[in-house]
DNA sequence: TGCTATATATAACT
DNA sequence: AGTTATATATAGCA
């Protein structure tokens, strides 16, 4: 296939849109923020979607280097996660179908 | 942007590559198991780079539908779902860096 | 946070 | 399991 790009528009960019990264440690501290918050959404969404289509079981633990965890999971975060979290920790639930995200005090 | 598409080469095609789908269950069983077998890599991957990039700690549990529990984690797997593992199956350890996905029996 | 150009993931075929 | 055409996820900006 061939694929032609408007030359006019594409000349006056200094290149906009995704770059290809190494897939190490991001070192400047915002710039990990953002891809952190970005990219968690597209794991869960993933696992979401890997549920649905499917039918499986998914639970997900993202223990942060500081001290928030977020946990997700399908038929609900606790029915996959539940003795992981058996310290005590109030686990919440998760709204079936597209589980919402839950941050966990503690850990 | 104005893409152009070479319409010579699009016509005679009965539609290759992907198309869209509807996240809902896929019936047809060994369609099902081979997306399933992708996707699986494919959301442990975008864990895998998570962990990487941001220094976190993650683990999964995918809870296929038979059996088996597939298992994945950073730094392994035990390290954040030890306790939810403490039923006292064997977790057995993932590699560090490119963690393996490991198959426990049970459960 | 929202947008855009691209890098990636992956559905349908082989 | 490997290929190809596309649908998606997302890095760099505004």
């Amino acid at each position: 296939m061939v694929i032609l790009k408007d030359s006019t528009q594409m000349a006056n960019k200094t290149s906009q849109g995704r770059k290809r990264i190494q897939i190490k440690k991001i070192e400047n501290l915002s710039h990990r923020k953002v891809a952190f918050s970005k990219r968690r959404v597209g794991v869960f969404k993933k696992a979401s979607e890997l549920c649905l289509l499917i039918g499986a079981k998914i639970g997900i633990i993202v223990h942060s280097v500081g001290k928030c965890v977020f946990a997700w999971g399908h038929p609900t975060a606790d029915s996959v996660v539940d003795r992981f979290l058996s310290g005590g920790v109030d686990a919440g639930r998760t709204r079936e179908n597209y589980p919402v995200t839950r941050t966990l005090a503690g850990l």
